[in-house]
RNA sequence: GCCCGGGUGGCGAAAUUGGUAGACGCAACGGACUUAAAAUCCGUCGGGGGCAACCCCUUGCCGGUUCAAGUCCGGCCCCGGGCACCA
């Protein structure tokens, strides 16, 4: 072998091979057990970023450890091609989103090749084009069919100055990125699916997903908010009677008033009367749609002027429109009870409105001079209810309500009904058609193809004014008709894509029975910024499309990794307008003081300071972005990989250090010239197994206790998928190697030589794989690194001789000792008291307690 | 505002899930090799005290449980992710 490590020359001549031989092609196998291994795709927006790599990094060192555990692995990639990125890019190059996108997945599928991804190219897919599509816009229309589907009036942001809907990121402080306009909420017709009808699937699913983190299983919970509560319903004089969902029936007797959303009818009605109630509804809705800006803002309200009779009392009530209630959970009201509620009490101290308690601690006082009173208690002030819990209450009063037919016991959700409709161009084109009167019909042929060949003109989408995509032909009366301009959300494509690899160039169906064997998929993998909505829309997906007869399981994923994202250090200029400009790490000169610590930043172009501003997500505004590209051109796609996974375990975020991967690249390179070093020994002795252990040599006994110790701990980490130690473990063994002299080892040494290698190479192989296919031709063996077998703890190795025992007194480390194995727990009680250092610390204190930890620890209580 | 995470040396981190805090690596410093540099190799490396054996302090902050807390419980502070039209 030659004597320096060529990463780029062996990566390329490694991966010729796999495309040679197919290795990675996945066939259905009844016979073997199948793992279909799965990364978020990407979306395609030039090149490759740190966050791509290390998702599909994670992602094939999970693939390629299964397929060495000898399951049938599928592994494919694809492209999340729809998007409101193409449509920007277009506008600025003068392109079509078409083309922009094409070069994109031109560009990275070149980089995902070059780090020697495990993929099943033959399956790869992209949503934007018609054979992807035409298939989401057929199911939409069976979805259709089963009543799932609908329209209704939603909002959206609105742009008056560009006459045209803002994504939300595209508002900015409440204006349109590109007008500076105010936004406004808007109403327009859209299509929506009913995934509250899966609510309580959707929600009581979640008991059986072990494979997932709880933290996103909570997340989802708490999505979805199911809430038990009752239904109370308000008569209003003159006008349709006033319901509200509310959680606390037990504070019934405590309604103060009632406030309505800005949009609900009665608020419309009132406005019609009063500019002034006009005028705070005009407010209102000059907003952008994110909850977070709704629920950040001031709370405030304005009186309608009318009231509603109290269900129980039939006192009349004041009825007010507040700007935190949302039209879109419940019935678009609520009922205040100022005194158990913060939210209520802040607003009826601000507005002077009555605060009347009915709660009371079950025991103290009760006190409501300064906060509301949230927890449950006793209630007071409540009729008939006097003295009840508040659970009970909950019970009565509803049971009252009830029986005067004055409301019900009610379950919510906060999960609302998904709104697909987009009005952008690059999307895929929601199938349905309008006649004459504006009636929507399902389309009969797919695909509904959209138009590539558009001019974008930065306002608005192109086919919304294309005569030759809009006008049609009614499916039914052959009439003339109108198609649908909008487009789906692009959450509509990833909802389903993981099936859809099962069934490439099926052209006859959706799926086939394919999905059925492959699906679901046993390890998913991607960034925790989709814990919720991706996550929840595919599982609604995938329960559709089992309810429709297209697959059998209930959830498409059965294992859940969360990635953290990739950080980097920021550095910017303050301009004299204020504006921040940031200058890329590269770029940057880093000072250090004597300890090592940074002290200043200066440009290396022109050597004047810099400001450093903290370590954040990789990202184009922030300009700190590390290019993969350039590190596989430096160090080699090994030492990418390599690096990625050993800088941070995957869940947790990750720094970029340009100092650490040289690190990476230094360590492969012993790994490269310790298998030089003993090429000869390794060749003559091939996969010699241990089997003579009687009289065996205690240097090659003490190396072998070494390779089984920490094999142990890399299966271990593999299960539990934490792949920094599993290389901490790789650098430990490699360590070990260098030092051990194996012509001391008498005639074991060969035979220890090549199980140590054998381990390194192995454990290795998932992350580093073109290295190790190298090193591993080295054993002369006909099977191939991937299909050899996985390695196995030899639990005789493990058998030690001697053991640490560390001895504290009152929890405090006082001594060491080593001692025999087999040596009695009495024994060791009186070899640690006996250490000098323990009965000094022992004088003049009796003794009160041994604690004795076997194999491990004494700790001596004494006082 | 609400929901979910995270906080350990100069830095990235580890801690067999309540039992030796800092494995492994980066940076830094000292040395070897070299005409020199790179590469490589050897050594030191949380803070403080001590000639030394050793001792004291230390896992964001405050309090608690326990023989024993980075790990469990309660309260705070800071940072990040998500909040339904970025993907």
């Amino acid at each position: 072998m030659p004597q320096e490590y060529n990463p780029s020359e062996i990566e390329v001549s490694v991966q010729a091979n796999w495309q040679k031989t197919e290795i990675f092609k996945a066939v259905e196998d009844s016979a073997k057990e199948k793992f279909y291994c799965l990364e978020m795709f990407p979306y395609p927006s030039g090149k490759l970023h740190m966050g791509h790599v290390r998702n599909y990094t994670i992602g094939d060192v999970i693939s390629r450890y299964q397929r060495m555990l000898g399951k049938n692995v599928m592994h494919p990639i694809g492209w999340d091609s729809f998007g409101l990125p193409a449509e920007n890019a277009a506008i600025q190059n003068n392109t079509a989103p078409a083309a922009w996108t094409d070069d994109n997945i031109a560009e990275m599928r070149g980089q995902l090749k070059r780090l020697g991804f495990s993929y099943d190219w033959s399956r790869e897919l992209t949503t934007c084009k018609p054979d992807y599509y035409k298939w989401e816009q057929w199911f939409f229309t069976k979805l259709y069919e089963r009543g799932l589907v609908y329209k209704k009036e939603s909002e959206v942001n609105w742009d008056p100055v560009d006459q045209t809907v803002l994504a939300n990121e595209q508002v900015i402080d409440g204006r349109g990125w590109r007008s500076g306009a105010l936004v406004e909420k808007k109403k327009i017709p859209q299509w929506f699916i009913k995934i509250t009808d899966y609510a309580e699937e959707l929600l009581s699913g979640l008991d059986d997903l072990d494979g997932w983190p709880d933290s996103v299983k909570t997340m989802q919970r708490n999505w979805i908010g199911k809430s038990v509560g009752a239904e109370v319903e308000f008569e209003v004089e003159g006008g349709d009677n006033l319901r509200v969902f509310t959680t606390r029936p037990d504070t019934l007797m405590g309604v103060t008033y009632l406030a309505v959303a800005s949009d609900h009818p009665l608020a419309v009605q009132a406005s019609e009367a009063s500019g002034e109630i006009a005028a705070f509804r005009k407010e209102c809705a000059q907003s952008s749609t994110a909850e977070a800006d709704m629920e950040t803002m001031e709370k405030r309200g304005i009186s309608l002027g009318i009231t509603a009779k109290h269900p129980m009392t039939g006192d009349q009530i004041p009825v007010w429109c507040a700007n935190f209630v949302l039209m879109t959970y419940g019935t678009g009201a609520v009922m205040a009870v100022p005194a158990h509620d913060q939210r209520d009490y802040e607003f009826a101290s601000k507005y002077a409105i009555d605060i009347k308690a009915v709660i009371y601690p079950a025991d103290g006082e009760l006190d409501i001079s300064q906060a509301a009173f949230t927890d449950l208690g006793v209630l007071k002030n409540s009729a008939e209810f006097d003295g009840q819990t508040s659970d009970q209450a909950k019970v009565s009063i509803t049971a009252w309500l009830e029986k005067n037919n004055l409301g019900e016991q009610q379950i919510n959700y906060r999960l609302r009904d998904w709104g697909v409709s987009r009005q952008r161009y690059w999307g895929c084109p929601i199938p349905f058609i309008y006649d004459a009167d504006g009636n929507p019909t399902p389309a009969t042929e797919f695909p509904v193809e959209l138009p590539t060949d558009v001019v974008m003109d930065g306002v608005g989408s192109p086919i919304k004014k294309m005569s030759s995509f809009i006008d049609t032909v009614h499916p039914i009366t052959g009439e003339a008709a109108q198609r649908e301009t909008d487009t789906f959300d692009t959450f509509f494509e990833s909802s389903w894509y993981y099936a859809r690899y099962c069934c490439p160039g099926l052209d006859t169906d959706m799926l086939d029975q394919r999905a059925n064997y492959w699906l679901p998929v046993d390890q998913y993998v991607g960034g925790i910024e989709h814990a919720v909505m991706h996550l929840l829309y595919a599982r609604f997906f995938h329960k559709l499309m089992r309810d429709v007869g297209l697959i059998e399981s209930d959830e498409p994923f059965t294992r859940l990794l969360t990635q953290g994202m990739v950080t980097a250090e920021t550095y910017f200029r303050i301009a004299d307008d204020g504006k921040r400009s940031f200058y890329n790490p590269k770029d940057v000169e880093v000072a250090l003081d004597d300890k090592g610590k940074p002290a200043g930043a200066t440009l290396i172009s022109d050597g004047q300071a810099v400001e450093s501003g903290g370590i954040e997500k990789m990202s184009k505004s922030k300009n700190n972005g590390v290019d993969p590209q350039s590190m596989i051109d430096k160090y080699g796609a090994d030492t990418v990989r390599l690096f990625t996974m050993f800088a941070a375990p995957p869940e947790q975020s990750l720094e970029w250090n340009d100092d650490a991967i040289a690190g990476g690249s230094r360590f492969l390179r012993r790994v490269w010239s310790l298998f030089d070093k003993h090429s000869e020994a390794l060749a003559a002795v091939k996969l010699k197994p241990m089997i003579e252990l009687d009289g065996i040599n205690p240097a090659a006994k003490a190396l072998r206790l070494i390779t089984h110790t920490i094999i142990q701990r890399v299966l271990f980490d593999f299960e539990r998928q934490q792949f920094n130690t599993v290389v901490a473990a790789a650098m430990e063994l490699t360590n070990a190697v260098e030092k051990a002299n194996f012509a001391q080892m008498g005639d074991h040494g060969d035979a220890v030589l090549s199980e140590v290698c054998h381990a390194l190479v192995k454990i290795l192989a998932p992350i580093t794989p073109h290295l190790c296919e190298y090193l591993w031709s080295l054993y002369g063996t006909e099977q191939s690194l991937e299909d050899s077998g996985w390695i196995s703890v030899d639990e005789s190795a493990l058998v030690k001789d001697e053991i640490t025992y560390v001895v504290q007194v009152n929890g405090k480390l006082r001594a060491k000792l080593e001692v025999a194995a087999s040596a009695t727990k009495p024994e060791v009680e009186a070899l640690a008291m006996a250490d000098e250092n323990v009965v000094r610390f022992l004088e003049g204190l009796t003794v009160r307690k041994v604690i004795v930890v076997p194999q491990r620890l004494i700790n001596i209580v004494a006082n």
